[in-house]
DNA sequence: GCATATAACCGCCATG
DNA sequence: ACCATGGCGGTTATAT
């Protein structure tokens, strides 16, 4: 295996006892896709490694296990990228001296170091995070700036990238991070590519407009409906007339248009629209699914409501906005450097992976099963 | 593209 | 007096 080379990324998860076995596929599934990602040099791109304090078998939360080398093995290994797990067994990590201290003397020799939801603790235990901006699960932060009051803490974003220190809050977040990571050194094509293969949505990129962009922007400075817009954003199917979000908010309907309009500067409707309109947008560009299905599962009701929400918002009915959008994508992949595209079943494009595919094989025979 | 119905928006004023 | 709130009625925007 490549110890060093200037090709091969070598991407470190660091794991423990009842660590989130989600943030962990997470990281495996859109670095592991790369290497199915037909470009030269795509499938070496990345070495992926799974640590623990002890190495060997780790329990996860579910209580499967998973095979990990010692975080000695690896003292010579040059670490491009750290991934803190998540998970409840922060907690006691944070307390493992040794641990934190092998993170704190390795993280200035790292390009890029992430914490995967409660991964901040560790992170920030190894003094990694003085004055940085994380992200923190909106259920944690408030324990979290009790104990790191320097640390400069929020609850907003899906992931958010300060300098070398890469933070996500959500377990799932994991996987929205890794495609920013793969963005980064591969481009964006690849990474466009590998959410259509994950079926998840693409963080648009910054120059673009982005509608919630201006919400979230919005929310910073006054999170009073932060948990609203959360209610919205997994609702949008529902009936979100101005009457239910002024019930939601527990507000009278004049109140709650006012307060509204104050801290975000939009009319309740308008950007319960916007919302509606971006994820929509997303859903057009990401899946096949039919105009119709999309506007009713994005709270449209039928077609001709989103097709005229459309029209007034980018000038194009869905079909035609679908087909512009995937046209810019095209263009777009084909401007990155290479092609990307899907190439056939590769099979030792998991052999970095092999330790663990062993083990897996080893699992499976013990039941007289092959592996498909 | 029209007419009509409904919802959103907003100024104004009363209340606590 | 101040401020946040909530109800009323008219105007505008959107839906049917």
């Amino acid at each position: 295996m490549p110890m060093g080379g200037n090709a091969v990324r070598n991407i470190v998860v660091l794991l423990f006892e009842q660590a989130s076995i989600l943030t962990l596929t997470g990281v495996l599934e859109p670095f592991g896709l790369v290497g199915e990602v037909d470009k030269p040099d795509a499938s070496d791109a990345y070495a992926i490694w799974l640590v623990s304090r002890h190495g060997g078998q780790v329990g996860t939360l579910i209580g499967h296990s998973i095979d990990t080398l010692p975080i000695d093995d690896i003292d010579t290994l040059s670490i491009d990228t750290l991934m803190i797990s998540g998970g409840f067994g922060t907690q006691q990590a944070i307390h493992d001296e040794t641990l934190i201290d092998w993170v704190a003397r390795r993280a200035p020799g790292i390009r890029r170091i992430c914490t995967l939801g409660t991964g901040v603790w560790i992170a920030a235990e190894a003094g990694l995070l003085e004055d940085r901006r994380v992200v923190v699960h909106w259920r944690l932060i408030e324990d979290f700036t009790r104990r790191y009051p320097a640390i400069r803490s929020e609850a907003s974003s899906l992931f958010l990238r300060d300098g070398p220190i890469w933070s996500s809050p959500g377990l799932a977040g994991a996987i929205d991070l890794s495609l920013a990571l793969i963005e980064e050194d591969l481009g964006r094509g690849c990474a466009l590519l590998l959410a259509r293969l994950l079926v998840v949505y693409m963080k648009r990129p910054a120059g673009q407009p982005q509608l919630s962009a201006a919400l979230c922007s919005q929310a910073e400075g006054s999170d009073r409906f932060d948990t609203l817009h959360t209610w919205i954003l997994a609702n949008l199917h529902r009936d979100l007339s101005v009457e239910q979000l002024a019930e939601a908010a527990h507000m009278s309907v004049r109140n709650f248009t006012r307060v509204y309009q104050a801290s975000t500067g939009m009319t309740p409707a308008k950007a319960v629209e916007a919302m509606r309109l971006e994820a929509a947008c997303g859903a057009l560009q990401d899946t096949d699914a039919r105009i119709s299905e999309i506007a009713q599962s994005h709270g449209f009701g039928d077609e001709e409501r989103m097709r005229r929400a459309f029209l007034r918002s980018f000038g194009l009915g869905p079909t035609a906005w679908r087909h512009q959008r995937r046209r810019e994508l095209a263009t777009e992949a084909e401007a990155a450097p290479g092609r990307w595209a899907i190439r056939g079943p590769k099979p030792d494009s998991l052999l970095r992976l092999k330790p663990f595919r062993q083990r897996a094989q080893a699992l499976l025979q013990a039941e007289d099963r092959p592996l498909p």
